[in-house]
DNA sequence: AGAATAAACGTAAATATGACGTTTGTAAAT
DNA sequence: ATTTACAAACGTCATATTTACGTTTATTCT
């Protein structure tokens, strides 16, 4: 009972970025390019991924990814799905971009989803073309990387309803309608602002801050902070049977 | 940026079954045994796994384990983790036991778990020695298995609150008691009976049958079905923020 | 000083939850 | 045939949460 042929794994990585002022959410993606004298053969984006080392975890990996991406580390990840449909990569150009890069079988990928703020990404100090999209407005993607990004989002969408992933994507200091926008931008709804405030600001780990915000040019909000200590301390999860 | 070898993938599944009559949430393992002229080398379970096929995707070969594990086809199924770090396999046991099994590098495995009725299983046309366990109470555990139920177990319970996956793991017919036994055994607490059944009740897709249990010795109980068709159709999901 | 506007507060009805006590229907025991 | 045992099934009330709105307040800009 061998397996027929030796399978290849790596490690893709979707990272998703709040930009607080422009309330989007967006992914960060990476250009994909080839042409010959007159064709133009691939061109359009991906997301980064590397081969797993031996030696590393899956975890070590998307570390990696993200810190050659982005330089970044200690971000939020989360390892979401495995995917290894046979025919993941049959388009031609994603074999053309393959035969290019000297891969010869990148057939099974673990995803993990990052959650980051943009503003802490240096998109000058990276070497890859990378660039934000809004997620709900993507590019040309390559490989199943279309497929991958939209189950990484799926499953944003179900964790930030049942954990505070959500003061990830947000800086530190935040009003309470950075929260609603942002909500707003992932599940794709609307809220009424009166009752989420209250909803909000009624959580013990929410903490007022002794500062407002600087620069707006109408009345200037109260910043709030997400303490995470307090939210772990009352960790006795809502166990409510909701279905 | 070449990998420094290859890597080998394959799928382990947890089969998780509940057993009606006696209550109990239950894993399907395999036992693993060992032994040389007077010594017992290994002597423990397992759960099963195989190979991933290049011309198959994960699912179909999570299929594949069932299906030759239990004979069973079309159970509930899902991913839930990758796992790979790269000393998973380090310990003496293991080692023996993959050089006796001739595999050379079993490092990656895409985790699934199933849900079915224990009922459904007939344990004696299985050639593999296939034994169920009380999540409460595993045996000695080979390869990282234990880590990967804990993890599967995980999953289970925080599915079970938010999607109506509990029935898969019902008969077709249940009593309001069965479920709430269900869920009890699953999330480990204690649910008070008579706001359980008027909120199980009050599902439009709980169906009442014109049916009573048959064969018990005290009052037998109203016997209810779950409908997947109404459940989709009235599928805006419960978006509460509740954090 | 006044206008404009987003932030922040308030209220009342409807619904859901949590914690209990009570009644009912059936099989088994007498 | 009546009684008994017992799980099934129903009921109630206080409290908490949600939903759906209207109103006030603080600040910047003109």
């Amino acid at each position: 009972m061998k397996p027929e042929k030796i399978l290849n794994i790596s490690v893709d990585c979707v990272v998703f970025g709040y930009d607080v002022t422009t309330k989007s959410l967006n992914v960060l993606l990476i250009k994909r390019y080839l042409e010959t004298d007159n064709d133009i053969l691939v061109d359009d984006y991906v997301l980064t991924g590397y081969h797993v080392y031996t030696h590393e975890t899956l975890d070590d990996t998307a570390t990696r990814v993200l810190k050659e991406l982005t330089g970044l580390t200690n971000q939020y990840k989360k390892q979401f799905k495995a995917f290894g449909s046979p025919n993941r990569l049959t388009s031609e150009k994603d074999l053309l971009w393959i035969k290019n890069e000297e891969f010869n079988s990148r057939t099974i990928t673990v995803a993990y989803y990052f959650l980051l703020k943009t503003e802490d990404v240096d998109l000058d100090n990276t070497n890859n073309n990378a660039k934000w999209f809004p997620i709900t407005d993507l590019p040309d993607l390559g490989f199943d990387h279309e497929k991958i990004i939209k189950e990484a989002y799926k499953d944003l969408k179900e964790k930030c309803l049942s954990e505070p992933i959500i003061f990830k994507l947000l800086p530190d200091k935040f009003t309470i309608n950075d929260v609603q926008d942002l909500y707003e931008s992932i599940l794709g709804i609307e809220i009424d602002n009166r009752n989420f405030r209250r909803k909000l600001i009624s959580k013990k780990y929410i903490i007022a801050l002794d500062e407002k915000q600087v620069g707006v040019s109408k009345k200037p909000a109260q910043l709030y902070m997400f303490s995470k200590d307090i939210y772990d301390k009352m960790f006795q999860k809502n166990y409510l049977i909701s279905m």
